[in-house]
DNA sequence: TTGAAAGCGCTAACAG
DNA sequence: CTGTTAGCGCTTTCAA
């Protein structure tokens, strides 16, 4: 394995100048950096992070901690992340705690991102107040992606207003007696979305002068299997909900599925709406309130770069903008027969 | 930043002990093991990675190079590989190629993973000859999932197989004129499924005396996108199929779809079959010939932990075992109005 | 603009 | 069972 002293030898140099040359500081004259890379390429050298990290302190290397690769959404956000920390040549260092609360526990409890990253992304997991202790006690920017986190960065959609949206557009179609599919607003899995969603939907209701109905909230898990359980009792129900507004995408689906089990027309005999814009939701018709899922992931890699090359950097709380996506799930509420 | 010094000092020991004792080597007093762990967990102390890789030679880390990670079926073998990949207290790093090529040559090209990680999992990507050498030079474990690849660790499913399965399927309902939807047989995300797959289908055809029409086989790029828009064509033709098989489900999702803009009713008018057992399929009562997508990424990452304890471990070649589910989008063809 | 020297924090022989 | 001694391959002062 060709080390820095090789190419130190080759050029008769320093291994010092070398390291300068390559690492494109300034103070090393154009003919010796041209002969420096020209050696190295010809001996096949590439630097060792290892040795790279332990001298410098950084390690070119961010943290991903992420629910679940597995759903669009969260790999969307890590897709966005990817981008751009490659485009800087940082490398990207995956977490996927998938619900397993000891994977969780290790990550974070464990202090397994010492030493380990320059920074630390955080993806629609609520950190607990002792995981944000060990956070800021890494000493390292952390951004956190979906929750509302007073005083740390944060990149996330306005939740409440999101929801707010999506259940006004069920009461402008006339519809009174909405479902709402939400999540455990606690839990391994938790961010703070599910309850500014819920807030969201509960507001608007009560906004149009419409009666909350607790029977009619249930909790869908955030999946689409969680969704379609939830929806199968909402519509069997003799009073159903002639709208379903479920708080992700994922779940809406379900409720699709469930109303066509139940041999429910949709739009005609239930209105589904969601929240996302999934990459399936087109191919349902779904109508829904799109978020900027890909955006989200890069410009919270955004963030922590900037926070890495800055000193007096401080924590921003992004908001990013939602939109109303009409499309074939949703219509006026039409009589009983 | 406490380091393994303080530990030492506060055990009264030197460093070597503590390091002994903390990795779990043998060859240390159950007393003195006790102490450097009750004194690290006091002290706070976490062992720097770059300094144990760059005195071990051992980074503890792997490299998951994946086309787009969200896309569900490179997201669940993701998933797979990294359960395992933790339970051996090994990180995961990823490499998101995303259809972008100078990602691609990044990674593979500028040797970015040399010194860097301790094996390679490379998922659903036929690395060019090129690339294989390269690889090769790593001298570290590397298992590819997803392609055929002669003297090298792969793990993958016996695409010609699955896919004769799927058009036998159909050739046993009575279907004659049967679609195929494929993808691009060489390309930046090229693997070698699609060509196994397209062998499987015109196989079986041949196998049954059935007639190969070229102008049915059509490029779905293995996307839902890709699915639709091939569909579209294929079904609008006036001698249009009777059924379709898709070599992927997020294509037979995209035909569905189009089936349902033509008006075309899935299976009376079209039956659509699938690969993968995605997700969603069940959702879409797809018929489909399921594959184990999450254990795919655990044999691999298991592989490449198995060579990296291992000396004289051989490459092995994997296939694991597909399944027809029947659900509801396949039928015998219906006499033409 | 370049070099010498001193680590970074750990592991790996080799002794004892 | 434990300690000593060398590094691993870089980066970073401090000089020149």
């Amino acid at each position: 394995m060709t080390s820095i002293k090789d190419v130190a030898r080759d050029v008769e140099m320093s291994t010092a100048t070398v390291s300068r040359a390559l690492r494109g500081l300034q103070g090393v004259s154009d003919e010796t950096r041209a002969r420096v890379l020209e050696s190295s390429r010809r001996l096949g050298y590439v630097p060792s992070p290892s040795a790279a990290g332990l001298a410098s302190g950084h390690t070119r290397t961010v943290a991903v901690i992420v629910p679940r690769v597995t759903q669009w959404f969260f790999a969307a956000i890590v897709q966005g992340a990817e981008e751009v920390l490659r485009e800087h040549g940082y490398d990207l260092l995956l977490y996927n705690l998938a619900g397993d609360a000891s994977a969780r526990h290790r990550v974070f409890e464990t202090s397994l991102l010492t030493k380990r990253v320059d920074a630390v992304l955080v993806f629609s997991l609520k950190p607990s107040p002792d995981e944000l202790e060990r956070l800021s006690h890494l000493g390292r920017p952390v951004t956190i992606v979906g929750a509302d986190m007073p005083g740390w960065a944060t990149v996330r959609i306005d939740d409440h207003e999101a929801a707010a949206t999506a259940t006004r557009h069920l009461l402008d179609l006339g519809h009174e007696r909405i479902g709402y599919l939400g999540g455990a607003t606690e839990g391994v899995l938790d961010f703070t979305a599910p309850s500014a969603r819920l807030a969201g939907y509960r507001g608007s209701l009560e906004q149009a002068g419409v009666a909350q109905c607790p029977e009619l909230e249930a909790d869908g898990e955030f999946t689409v299997a969680g969704g379609l359980r939830a929806s199968r009792d909402l519509l069997a129900r003799p009073d159903r909900p002639t709208a379903i507004f479920a708080a992700s995408d994922e779940m809406a689906i379900g409720t699709l599925r469930a109303a066509r089990e139940l041999g429910l027309r949709v739009p005609e005999d239930v209105s589904v709406i969601g929240i996302d814009d999934h990459e399936m939701a087109s191919y349902f018709d779904l109508t829904t309130v799109s978020q900027p899922v890909h955006e989200q992931g890069r410009v919270a890699a955004a963030q922590v770069l900037a926070a890495l090359g800055d000193e007096d950097w401080r924590p921003e709380q992004v908001i990013l903008p939602t939109e109303l996506v009409v499309r074939r799930t949703t219509s006026r509420p039409q009589a009983r027969t």
